[in-house]
DNA sequence: ACCTGAACACCGTTCAAGT
DNA sequence: ACCTGAACACCGTTCAAGT
C-alpha cells in the first residue's frame, strides 16, 4: 500500500470559493461574509482568492449567478402559456424566496443577472405563443414579475395563495387578450 | 446690538441625527453610512450618537421608520373600495421605490416596521367593507401587497405599468367576491 | 454621573518586499 | 512573474480614564 498524499485541501478554484462562500452567506446571512473569513474557511492567505475575483463586488455577483442559475432551466415551449408561466414563476419564487433581499433586489434590476434574463425571455416567450402583441406581452410580464419578486419578499408563510393571485393575474391578461384590447 | 452666540451646531438630538443620516443615504446609499461618518457630518464625537441609539441596528430602523411615516397616513375611510386600495397602494409604491432593496424588505415582514401595519391595516379595512370574508380579504391583501412591493423594487421604468396590473388583480378579486367564492 | 477618546477586534484592498 | 503579509484606511463598539 503506497502512502497516499492527503493534502486534505484541494486546489483553490472559482468553483470552490463560491461553493465555501454560498455556505457562509446561507449559514450566517450575507453581512457575514468576509473576504477575511472566506479565505481562513477556505485555509488560505486572504489575498489568494483576489487572484479569482477582482473584488467582493464581483465574488457576490458570482454568489448570485450561482444561487438563481437553475431558475427557468428546466422550460420548454411546450403545454398552455398559463400553465408555462405558473411553473416558470413558481420556480422563481420559491428560488428567490430563499435568498437574502439583496439577492432578490437584483432581479428586478435584469441586466444585472443572466438568470434574470433567461427567466424574462422564457416568460415573454409564453406570452407571445400565446397570441400577446409585443407590447401586452412586455407589460403582462412586468406585472407577473413584480407579483412574483413580492411573493418572494414575504417573510410570512411559504408559497401560500402564491398560486391564487397569480391565476387573478393570469385570467385578466387572458380576459384583455380576448377582448383584443 | 447685543454679541449673539452663534453655536453652529445645534443642541444634539434624535431628529438632527435622523436628519444627517438619511441624508447620507439618499446621497450615497445605506452601505456608506457609518457611525463615524455621521458623527463627523454632526461635528460630534463618534460615541455621542450612542446616546440616542443603542447601536446602528436601531438607528438604521429609526430611518427606515422616518423614511415610510407619511404611507397611508392621508386614507380615509370613504370612497369606493378599489379607488382606496388604488391610492393606499399607489402612494406605497412610489414612497418604497425610492428607498433601498433593503428598507423594502423590511414591508415584506410587517412586524418590523410601524408603517407596513398601518398600511396593512388600512387595506384589510378597506376590503372588509367591501364585504369580504376575513380569509378572502387576507389572501387578497397578500397579494397586493406582494404586486405593490415587488413593482417598487423594479429598477426600469417609474411606476408606469403599475396601476393596470393592480386593476387586474382587484378586478380579480371583485369577481371572486361577486362568485361568492 | 457623564463625557471622552483610546483601544479592541474587525473590515476590503494596496503594495512593497521577498522568492 | 508570482506569492506573501505588512500596512493603510477604514469599520462598530467597549471601556478605562478623566472631569
Amino acid at each position: 500500500m503506497a502512502r497516499i498524499e492527503t493534502t486534505t485541501t484541494d486546489r483553490l478554484s472559482r468553483e470552490r470559493i463560491l461553493e465555501a462562500a454560498s455556505g457562509i452567506v446561507e449559514q450566517d446571512g450575507l453581512e457575514s461574509l468576509s473576504m477575511r473569513r472566506l479565505a481562513q474557511e477556505l485555509d488560505v492567505w486572504p489575498m489568494s482568492v483576489y487572484r479569482y475575483f477582482r473584488d467582493k463586488a464581483e465574488l457576490v455577483d458570482a454568489i448570485v449567478d450561482r444561487a438563481t442559475a437553475e431558475i427557468g432551466k428546466s422550460e420548454g415551449a411546450g403545454g398552455p402559456w398559463k400553465e408555462r408561466l405558473r411553473s416558470l414563476l413558481g420556480e422563481t419564487r420559491s428560488t428567490l424566496a430563499e435568498q437574502p433581499p439583496e439577492f432578490r433586489a437584483r432581479f428586478a434590476a435584469p441586466e444585472l443577472s443572466p438568470a434574470a434574463v433567461r427567466v424574462t425571455e422564457a416568460g415573454l416567450g409564453a406570452l407571445r405563443d400565446a397570441g400577446f402583441s409585443r407590447e401586452a406581452a412586455a407589460s403582462g410580464w412586468r406585472g407577473l414579475l413584480a407579483y412574483t419578486i413580492g411573493f418572494a419578499s414575504l417573510k410570512e408563510g411559504d408559497g401560500e395563495g402564491f398560486d391564487h393571485g397569480l391565476g387573478l393575474l393570469l385570467d385578466g391578461l387572458e380576459q384583455e387578450r380576448a377582448a383584443g384590447s
